[in-house]
DNA sequence: TTAATTTATATGTTATTATCATCTAGGTGC
DNA sequence: GCACCTAGATGATAATAACATATAAATTAA
C-alpha cells in the first residue's frame, strides 16, 4: 500500500494548513472586485497569503463551477487575443450577498479562534507559573 | 429526496460553522491541564467558546480514538465511584509536541484570516469611495 | 421492582470535501 | 514537427463530519 500522502482536509502529517477553507471567500472577493477567469485568479490567489501554500487549479475550477451552479457567479466564453479561449465568470447580486455571509462566518471563526489562544495562553501561563514554584519549593 | 441536512464540513445553506475543525486541538489543550474522560471533556468543551454549536459526542471519542491511534494520548479504564466505567485520557510527550503543533498551524490560519479581512476591507473602502465618486460625479 | 433517566463510550452509515493524477486543446517559439 | 505555456475540466478516492443508533452501568422515580 503506497498512500502517498493522504487526501481531504485535515489530512497529512501533523496538521496541515488547510487553504481550501479560504478559497471560496478569495474567489468571491476577486470577483467582487471585476470579472475574471480561473487562470488569473488562481495568480491572483497566490499573492493572497498563501506563503508557500499555492492553491491547485483544479480546485479553483471545481469552486468557481460550484459556485455557477449555485448561482453566485455566471460565466460566459471570451475569445482572447492570444491562448485559448477562457472562460469569465462575474459575480452576481447572490454572490455578493454570499460574500457576506462568508465575512460574518471568518468572523466568528476569527472569533473561536482567538478563544481557543487565550485559553492556550491562560493556561500555560499558569502551568509555566507552577513549573516555577515548583521548582522554588525543591530548592 | 429528503436530504435533512447535508454532511461533511463547508456544507449546508451559505457557509456553516466548522467547530469539527478546533475540536482536536482543544481537546489537546484540555487534555494538557490533566487526564480526563471523554464525557467530561465533552461537558469542558461547551464552555470554550462554540457558541450555540454544542460538539457532537461521538465526534469526540471517535477523535479522542484517533489521538490514540496516533499516539498522542494513552487510555486507561477507570472505575468511578458513580456512574459506568471511564475511559481516562493521558496526553502523552508525542501529544504534548502535537499541540504546538496545532498552536503554530492555528497562528497561520489566523494570519490568513487576517490577510484577507485586511483584502476585504481595503477593497471595500476604495469600492465604496468610488461609489461616492460616481455620486458626486452625477449630482 | 420495574421503568425511566443520566452517565459514558462506541459504531454504522453516507453525503461531502479536498486533492492527486490525468486529460483536452489552442497558441507560441524553435 | 515538437516542446512548452496557457486554460479549463474530469475521474478517482482517502478522509471528514455528523446523524442515528447501540451498549451498558448506575441512579432515581413510580
Amino acid at each position: 500500500m503506497l498512500r502517498r500522502g493522504r487526501r481531504g482536509f485535515g489530512a497529512q502529517d501533523g496538521c496541515r494548513r488547510r487553504i481550501g477553507r479560504f478559497l471560496e471567500p478569495c474567489l468571491l472577493l476577486l470577483l467582487h472586485a471585476g470579472e475574471s477567469h480561473g487562470y488569473e485568479l488562481l495568480e491572483n490567489l497566490n499573492r493572497f497569503g498563501f506563503g508557500g501554500n499555492p492553491a491547485d487549479s483544479s480546485t479553483i475550477y471545481r469552486i468557481l463551477r460550484s459556485l455557477e451552479e449555485r448561482g453566485f457567479v455566471t460565466s460566459k466564453w471570451s475569445e482572447g487575443d492570444s491562448g485559448p479561449a477562457r472562460r469569465v465568470y462575474t459575480l452576481t447580486e447572490d454572490g455578493n450577498l454570499y460574500l457576506d455571509t462568508w465575512v460574518k462566518d471568518l468572523k466568528e471563526t476569527d472569533r473561536i479562534l482567538h478563544s481557543f489562544f487565550h485559553e492556550y495562553h491562560n493556561h500555560m501561563k499558569v502551568h509555566h507559573a507552577n513549573d516555577g514554584e515548583t521548582k522554588r519549593r525543591k530548592e
